[in-house]
DNA sequence: AAGTGTTGTCTGTGGCGTGC
DNA sequence: GCACGCCACAGACAACACTT
């Protein structure tokens, strides 16, 4: 048995409450408030987490694998070490297959015919030892010379990934090639410094991207959103339209993208 | 224990149509 | 010509049964 205390209001002699020394302990609210810092500086750390995708490389996986398989992939990549092992948890333990089935949330049969498809393809690699990794050559994490390349901040795309279907999320990856370096802007030309000089895709072109018809690839654009923010926003220049991919989920400078951005891609509330 | 096949349910896709 | 509502159908997935 543990030891009980009252809670006494010395003003009134109220008695308000139960309390057990042995079980709880008083914090002065300073105190708690440090405690608050604390956390939520740690998951600031942890929301800042990132992955690179190499945008000529991942093309492959592109014609290899189909839309929603590339979803998944998407999603599975985030749980990559810097060795680009597939890990799990708070101690980073490597996965076992049971646990890639588990973090994708997929049945038997639907992770089996996953799991073919990207160990075919050489995405997923297994290693003698049966740990199991991403191929270096399409994601990988750590610092990199390389400037064709995408960064996906890895808790947006699993908060994504909970919001949107797996072919949602393939839809956005067939996209990623197409990302330019300073404006997020989805174009033809994404390694083109010179802003001027900037081809944007229409829908249209976006559509045969990801290769299906201009209607659908429409209301993927309307309905992709997550956490009050769209996936992807539409910017309109007189006649003229074109897209830009969120920077808080997929963003190809240093650093994180500034928070007055943010208002591009707000889900807009009716009145 | 892990892979394969079958079936039922649900959701997304794309054709058609309407209003602006 | 564009935005989008409606609807039938196809495809995706889970659950289950069955095989190796």
């Amino acid at each position: 048995m543990s030891r009980q205390w009252k809670m006494i209001d010395l003003d009134t002699g109220e008695v308000k409450g139960d309390f057990y020394p042995d079980l709880q302990i008083v914090r002065s609210k300073k105190q708690d408030e440090a405690f608050k810092r604390k956390l939520q500086r740690q998951q600031e750390g942890r929301q800042h987490e990132f992955t690179f995708s190499d945008m000529e490389n991942m093309k492959e996986v592109v014609s290899m694998l189909d839309e929603k398989t590339c979803g998944y992939l998407l999603y599975l990549q985030c749980f990559v070490n810097y060795e680009n092992v597939l890990v799990k948890g708070q101690d980073k333990t490597p996965m076992a297959k049971k646990d890639i089935q588990e973090t994708l949330g997929l049945g038997k049969s639907a992770f089996a015919e996953f799991f073919k498809k990207v160990t075919e393809a050489n995405v997923v690699l297994q290693n003698e030892d049966g740990i199991f990794s991403i191929n270096s050559r399409y994601h990988f994490k750590g610092a990199t010379q390389n400037e064709r390349v995408v960064k996906s901040f890895t808790s947006k795309v699993k908060e994504l990934y909970g919001k949107v279907n797996a072919k949602d999320l393939g839809f956005v990856y067939l996209l990623l090639p197409y990302v330019h370096y300073e404006t997020n802007i989805l174009c033809s030309n994404p390694f083109e410094r010179n802003v001027e000089k900037i081809e944007p895709l229409s829908q249209l072109e976006l559509s045969e991207i990801v290769g299906s018809d201009d209607r659908t690839t429409y209301r993927k654009i309307k309905k992709l959103q997550f956490d009050q923010m769209f996936v992807l926003a539409e910017v309109r220049c007189g006649k003229e339209k074109h897209y830009k991919l969120n920077p808080f989920v997929f963003f190809r400078k240093d650093g994180y993208p500034d928070a007055s951005l943010r208002a591009d891609f707000l889900v807009k509330r009716k009145k």
